[in-house]
DNA sequence: CTTTATATGTGAAACTTCTCACATAAATGC
DNA sequence: GCATTTATGTGAGAAGTTTCACATATAAAG
């Protein structure tokens, strides 16, 4: 009997999907770029304007937002507050967000004091971590121990937690959080989290996305890089 | 004469393409997958193994090893050390890297205090601030003002940087630092960067990542929501 | 009010990525 | 040492994604 047929049983199944399709993502980035013109006074765009600004083509453009059935003007292009109405809704931010976040060290602190979080309408109204000298408030956000995480959730209705905890801790809490009714988490833990499929979970790896930048960078070194490069450039970045 | 036209001359062409291809975003998964099973002493995995603990199918695991010239033992399945050795290679992780971090903001400083990112071989040889108040040793990194960038670029051969400096300057701080000889960013700020073709940009927006959970968590939430899920559920999550 | 110019919206084509299936190689058993 | 089993590696086919091209709508101009 060989080892890889003992770990199909200790082992739930893996479900881990790819939560954000590309068209979803190129969402974002248009998204990031209105808000921007908006600043600077603009009230209409074309869909080529928004390709050249984002390195999009102007009909991936327009079939990107034919997916999620936003619709522009034919002819007079598409009115900047509209989009952004249009992307509001798609991502629910008409109503509140009511996050918590667990793990309290470095990351978790920063993350409990980046106030783009509010700004967009997602408020962490607590922070939870398993060391009691940790257990005051900090950043303006209440510490509080992992017992009281059932009450929090259920008081402000929180359906999405930000996981920032030491990997060797990550699953534990991670079944907790799911037993008490969290079902979706965004997980900085270098870590693969074992979940049922109805759990969304959408991996940060900060590692991951230095070592790739360098990957990229070591490959551009190359005498030949460039080529390699071009060939693997040649789809967008979302 | 329409302002789309006037933007289009005010501005340099976006480029921002998708740095990282899928088949090299699971090779990151599946280097997570081994290490961790190398720990527990597993020393021989096989391409199933791999695709049950990541989510992935067992040819998509045997294409991507492929891809990437990794090659195991016909019956015999792959050696978890090999494995190892050749993702290793391919991140350069042979040789050290040394990286430089702008802005020591909360999260400037939290990643400067992120310990895996020595483990893995990226090591933060310096910090630049503006803030004279933060030019002190802080997480045992140095923190200096930014007219010593091109001497510590030079010195220490830096070719990647993080960037965690607020939206307002990242542009500025980018020119800057592509100026020095950086070809590659791993950008924290909820911007899109102008930069040269030859330039490599890693965007890791966290209001979006949190953003895009909600999304899905409230998609699940709808009447009809499973089914939609599912449809755009159907990829991995790499 | 009619004509013209131009930007959208979307099927169809091209391209990319993933899955399938099987030939091939190597370990195991007899 | 031969037969058998089983996992890899890879073309071919399927599925998915992006680009193309044009019909359609509408703003602007005459």
């Amino acid at each position: 009997m060989h080892i890889e047929i003992i770990l199909k049983h200790v082992y739930v199944k893996q479900v881990t999907k790819r939560i954000v399709k590309n068209s979803l993502k190129r969402i974002f980035l248009y998204r990031a770029c209105l808000v921007r013109l908006k600043l600077m006074g603009v009230e209409k765009v074309f869909s080529y304007t928004l390709a050249d600004e984002t390195g999009v083509t102007s009909d991936q453009v327009r079939k990107d937002f034919s997916e999620f059935n936003i619709r522009g003007n034919k002819r007079g292009g598409y009115d900047i507050n509209d989009l952004l109405d249009n992307m509001e809704k798609l991502f629910h931010r008409n109503k509140d967000n009511n996050i918590v976040l667990i793990g309290m060290g470095n990351l978790g602190l920063a993350l409990s004091k980046y106030s783009k979080f509010v700004q967009r309408h997602m408020n962490i109204v607590a922070t939870f971590d398993i060391d009691p000298f940790k257990h005051k408030i900090r950043s303006g956000i209440p510490v509080y121990s992992m017992n009281r995480l059932k009450e929090i959730i259920d008081r402000f209705r929180v359906k999405v937690a930000i996981l920032a905890v030491p990997e060797i801790s990550a699953q534990e809490v991670t079944d907790e959080l799911i037993r008490q009714g969290i079902t979706g988490i965004v997980n900085f833990a270098p870590v693969l989290l074992k979940v049922p499929p109805e759990v969304i979970i959408n991996n940060v790896n900060l590692c991951d996305e230095l070592e790739s930048v360098i990957y990229y960078v070591h490959l551009q070194n190359k005498d030949n890089g460039l080529k390699n490069l071009e060939l693997l450039y040649k789809d967008m970045k979302y």
